[in-house]
DNA sequence: AATTTATTTTAGGTTTGTCTAAATTTTATA
DNA sequence: TATAAAATTTAGACAAACCTAAAATAAATT
């Protein structure tokens, strides 16, 4: 089956608001789409009859198992092609999304296939997120402490280990935040302290002990 | 200034079937876009509004100077992904223009540039055909004949050097045809006739008196 | 529980790109 | 050159995806 740009949006943003809030509203769904709540409610009445959405009129609505598939499906074009344009284009991974915003509703099915060959079959996209395989299946984000990730390698903060005073004193003064993408530009051997990039923005130095409290995500 | 893709694809039919007959009329575009002369008209007029096109009612039209370097950008985006499907994805090339159909209305200036400089700026997509740079400059078609060409190579037919019946006659009972696309499967030594693919589907050995008289146009 | 407030849906309108059918203009032909 | 045929345009309609304004329903508050 294929879907207009505008029911994959929908989608999309229906399945991303689920793994957040379990109860998704036509008034979050029309500020994220920056849309008109009235404008909701008619793609709810076309996805359901297409069975993509199990929806009771003023009841609420969320994604059916084929709406999940769909969704899954669209995800992973989007971060096939931000793995692309990082990895291949040379992009920095803040501007990649954007781009994939286009590129992940061309779906033919073959020539994503053979891009993700083409990428090595990553797991993950350049902002950390898990990239679904043919099946729609995710791998799970594994979480490892900083202090232990390579150079060069970059992830996403997930959890801070402790959320004592001292630590969140300093966290914040060094502007990590969870959901701050690290990448580790060099580990110094003297006393493992190391220099990060934070959002690839603010270039860091921090100290083992700091980075032993601080988990990442897994991405390449 | 950004288009539709309905927009995109009436600018470069225009400028496709410009290149052959230099009289381009609304019956053409319609059986060419597969619509109806009514929709054609209606989509002259907003091209004309947006100075894409020069149209005087009942008279006749042809792209703008606008029009043309438009059509020029499209075509470089659908030819550069081509090359990236069939080099990198290695797609045949008879797979790579429906999927560039698609991939073509991406057109964010910096992605195609940087796609560009990725595939070391061909000069020819897989069918030989030249592919214009950021500026619009089309390389000149250099003709070879099919005789000179190696194993594995291949390019479209663009001329016949005689147009005597004795040859017509024989390349037309070969279904070679101008524009015909010929790869070269191999090469016999003790004749120097050669085995090639006319289209990606027939196979067909000729001798070498015969590729002395084709004209191929060169494609990496 | 009644009323106010917030959310959601309905009703009806707009734009884009398509269509059919009819009218107009151009071209070909007798 | 008058008429027939072909090409083109206009008029009006339709679906998709949006909108505004009003009505209906649900949730919150007094």
């Amino acid at each position: 089956m294929k879907y207009t740009v505008s029911e994959e949006n929908y989608i999309k943003a229906i399945y991303h608001l689920q793994q957040e809030a379990e109860r998704v509203n036509t008034m979050l769904l029309a500020s994220t789409l920056e849309t008109k709540p009235a404008s909701i409610t008619d793609m709810l009445k076309k996805l359901k009859t297409k069975r993509l959405l199990d929806y009771k009129p003023y009841y609420g609505f969320k994604l059916s198992a084929e709406g999940n598939k769909v969704a899954l499906g669209i995800i992973r074009r989007h971060r096939l092609w931000e793995f692309f344009l990082a990895e291949k284009l040379k992009f920095n991974w803040e501007e990649v999304h954007e781009m994939a915003e286009d590129l992940e509703h061309v779906s033919n099915r073959k020539l994503i296939d053979k891009l993700d060959a083409f990428l090595g079959y990553p797991k993950f996209d350049p902002h950390g997120d898990p990239i679904p395989d043919q099946d729609g299946k995710i791998q799970k984000e594994e979480h490892v402490l900083l202090s232990e990730l390579k150079v060069k390698t970059q992830g996403r903060v997930t959890k801070i280990k402790s959320h004592s005073t001292k630590i969140m004193d300093l966290i914040a003064h060094q502007q990590i935040n969870i959901g701050s993408k690290i990448t580790v530009k060099k580990v110094f051997e003297f006393d493992e302290s190391m220099e990060i990039i934070i959002d690839g923005k603010t270039t860091k130095n921090i100290s083992q002990q700091l980075a032993k409290n601080i988990f990442i995500g897994n991405a390449q």
